[in-house]
DNA sequence: CCGTCTGTGATAGCATGCATGTATTCATGT
DNA sequence: ACATGAATACATGCATGCTATCACAGACGG
């Protein structure tokens, strides 16, 4: 059974971000659907404000197009840019997890193998969100273990980037026939043998397969 | 002599970002300067608002650090905040160059060309502002030149985190010392001869050079 | 003398109203 | 029927006022 759990948020515009990601992720937002401020503002009950800065904040990772002075409409990604997007970020997670591989804290390995427990769990209750969020995590806490935090930001960035993707571009994505577990479990056994290489090829080939997944339905 | 063209923008919001640049650019502003939003508002003619939407797409640029409720400082980066930033920038332009050495066109051969005659009137005038603009097209032509609108983006990122820590680190940075523009020279010959290992060796020759001159005086 | 608490000032967060620009619709003429 | 144009409805851009929160200073107690 699935609880939703309060979100936690510091302003009322975070908590619009978040509640569109959310919208966004359990598909009631469809891609290139165009996003009004006031329709947003009075379905959370906020004012336009925090939505305008929300919806910024999501153009800046290319969920959302605005246009000035015409308004927001939801990314509606091309197989192209679904391409493009991936291979970007094949090279910051590989540079990523090449530093991390020599970095990682005993802590964050511990924290790796949590997020990796975690996305079993996710996968049992069959929640995508959930699946998604702590698939987002695994691969947030190897950048952050690069200790370069620029590269944690931009991999933050991407990471938002793919994950709404799958949803728009894959409606039918069945995280039963996904591998991604498996390939977790292995990149995580790579650093914490230091290995770097091995490491580095298991994480592109991961992404390689993540893609190739995302292009079958379509 | 300076001729200050008029800047274009479409909204005040655009504004007041490109002349907070300007700004930073011309040492107006220091590191880790205070930026209140009425402070700016009234300086610039305008009201919170678009200052508020100005400053945070500048701190999604990593130039200034916003702490909620309690307001907006410039970014103040350590030697090593400069050193990862410039690690993530090597990976991103070292595959842009890589991807535009076989694709760029005839007329973003020019352009690059025509960057470079701009770099060396810039060069003339000792015109450190005009300088770093030309200088950033440089780069943004070659991501553009990749084909990946996704890569292009986060190279004009990073270039503009990178443009500003220039100015943060190094007060006396003499224009007249740096080799840029004749290993600008060097990369455009190799992107002409579509020889991408070059291409990619003189890039991140390039980009290590730099880093290596903005560590000098601090 | 130092730590803690409290009040006061200042600043960001948010709501709201007005102005400006855009999109749609409908009428008009060819 | 189609293209063109004006009018209208609507959404965004911006300004302003109010409120909540934070930072700092001074008072109080240990």
């Amino acid at each position: 059974m699935m609880i939703m759990e309060p979100r936690l948020y510091t302003t009322s515009a975070d908590y619009v971000y978040q509640e569109l990601r959310h919208r966004i992720v359990t598909k009631q937002l469809k891609p290139g659907q165009r996003l009004p401020e006031v329709n947003i503002a009075v379905q959370m009950g906020v004012s336009r404000t925090p939505v305008r800065e929300a919806l910024r904040r999501l153009a800046s990772e290319g969920l959302v197009l605005i246009i000035p002075n015409s308004g927001a409409r939801l990314a509606s990604p091309t197989r192209r840019e679904m391409e493009d997007t991936y291979a970007v970020r094949e090279q910051l997670e590989c540079i990523s997890v090449s530093i991390a591989a020599t970095r990682i804290s005993e802590r964050n390995l511990r924290r790796l193998d949590d997020a990796i427990l975690e996305e079993e769990n996710a996968f049992a209750e069959k929640n995508l969100e959930f699946y998604l969020e702590v698939n987002e995590n695994f691969h947030r806490i190897i950048a952050e273990s690069s200790g370069n935090r620029v590269l944690a930001e931009f991999v933050e960035n991407i990471l938002a980037r793919t994950n709404a993707y799958v949803v728009f571009y894959d409606p039918f994505y069945d995280i039963a026939e996904n591998p991604s577990i498996a390939q977790h479990k292995a990149i995580a056994l790579a650093l914490k043998a230091k290995d770097r290489e091995k490491a580095v090829e298991l994480m592109r080939e991961h992404l390689k397969l993540s893609l190739f997944d995302l292009k079958k339905p379509a």
